[in-house]
DNA sequence: GCTCCACAGGAACCCGAGGGGG
DNA sequence: CCCCCTCGGGTTCCTGTGGAGC
């Protein structure tokens, strides 16, 4: 007979180290919110408001303090009759250009049923759409753009916006853009003129450290867990590996949510040291996973080649012993193998995913060249993709020879 | 101390699939 | 119908690199 029961030995409220819990209080980023206030002032006093770029990893508070300190302000502002806010967020994740993001912020302005297609005008089409809905607004519109460093170096948006007014484009609206980024390379590639503009305030969240860490874990621990269900030093450890590797909150949360339900899982009573080491595997593992799953054809191919050089206990090895590999492993699968310099893409593209690793050989007169290795386990590179590829038979010869030359 | 190997990675371009709009 | 747009993944061509060996 089966049956379900509750368990409630570990967790009272697990939603509190989910990313979208929104805490009462945001933890150690004072001086952070304090500069981003001042920032923000011009909006309450009726000028036009600054334009914002705020930069730091990931998990270190920059959506979570934007999100909460934009809200506070427009509830601040409805009591001035004399002052109109909108607030307009959008995160850029998935949107790679400034083109995707007017399309994105038009629709997102437009009634259902008149939005626009995702492609086909041309790109000053599209802005001039963009500035009739913000027109169509009026007042102050303040614009967030997470993660906004996903366009690249197609940053036009990003000069045009701040421009608008100056350029007579709008009339009656101020405009504020704000933009987020992981990435603190991207300020740096940006077109002069736009950091010029774009970087009025510049706010730089920095990871956090373990002590602060710590407090933010007990913070929330204290909400999603029950009393004395955490073993002594267990937040300390999370944090301590959180802060080693990324300094993100919500890599600690992440560690701390799964070692709980681990924990749930094998019926243990409090959470512990052991259930965080599983915990960091499985997370490593997941992300590796889900960077595998994304992979093009040709770059699944190209990592299986490595995989297979990998069973035959021949790496690390270089570009071009990879590429001879793929090149048969196209042939049996019967695409069109790619040119050199496309393979050498992927296998640059598998490097930064950290699903291979590279040691950089520097051999004088026989050249400078990468050589590469698997940097995750054997099994869960072919295991990703086996399922994929039309190659059965040749994956299963791999798995002899590793089986063979004990590959894990 | 100069040369030069054999790769890394940037730049410019190409192509076909998405979709305008007159 | 024709010519316009973007975009992703691919090519082709090219320059930069650092120390072993002359």
């Amino acid at each position: 007979m089966h049956r379900f029961e509750r368990k409630q030995n570990i967790f009272r409220n697990k939603d509190a180290l989910n990313e979208s819990y929104q805490p009462d209080r945001i933890e150690e980023r004072d001086e952070e919110i304090e500069e981003y206030m001042e920032a923000l002032q011009p909006v309450v006093d009726g000028w036009e408001p600054n334009n914002i770029f705020i930069y730091g990893n990931t998990g270190v508070g920059k959506t979570a303090v934007t999100d909460y300190l934009l809200e506070r302000l427009q509830k601040d502002v409805s009591s001035y009759d004399d002052l109109e806010l909108s607030v307009i967020s959008l995160n850029c994740k998935t949107l790679n250009s400034s083109y995707q993001v007017a399309v994105e912020l038009v629709n997102e302005l437009r009634p259902t049923g008149r939005e626009i297609s995702s492609t086909g005008y041309p790109q000053q089409t599209v802005f001039k759409k963009l500035y009739e809905e913000l027109e169509a607004i009026g007042g102050t519109i303040l614009i967030a753009l997470d993660e906004i460093d996903s366009i690249g170096d197609r940053d036009e948006l990003l000069y045009e916006l701040p421009r608008a007014r100056a350029n007579g484009k709008l009339e009656s609206t101020k405009v504020g853009v704000v933009g987020i980024s992981n990435d603190f390379k991207f300020r740096e590639q940006l077109d002069p003129r736009v950091q010029d503009t774009l970087c009025e305030r510049e706010i730089q969240f920095p990871p956090y450290e373990a002590p602060e860490l710590e407090n933010i874990l007990e913070s929330r621990a204290e909400i999603a867990i029950v009393d004395g269900a955490i073993e002594q030093g267990v937040l300390n450890f999370c944090a301590a590996l959180a802060a080693r590797d990324s300094g993100s909150a919500r890599q600690a949360l992440d560690l701390l949510r799964l070692a709980g339900e681990i924990a749930e899982n094998r019926e243990a009573n409090h959470i512990e040291r052991a259930h965080v080491e599983t915990a960091r595997s499985q997370l490593e593992q997941e992300r590796v996973e889900e960077g595998m799953r994304e992979l093009t054809p040709h770059g699944r191919l190209a990592l299986l080649a490595v995989a297979s050089r990998s069973a035959k206990e021949e790496t690390p090895c270089r570009g071009r012993d990879i590429y001879t590999e793929y090149v048969t492993l196209c042939e049996s699968s019967g695409s069109e193998p790619l040119t050199q310099r496309s393979v050498h893409n992927h296998l640059s593209d598998l490097r930064m995913l950290g699903i291979l690793s590279a040691s950089e050989n520097r051999s004088g007169s026989r050249g400078n060249y990468y050589s590469y290795e698997l940097d995750v386990p054997f099994s869960s590179a072919v295991e990703a993709m086996a399922d994929v590829l039309r190659l059965d038979s040749e994956i299963d010869t791999i798995r002899r020879m590793a089986a063979i030359n004990d590959v894990v």
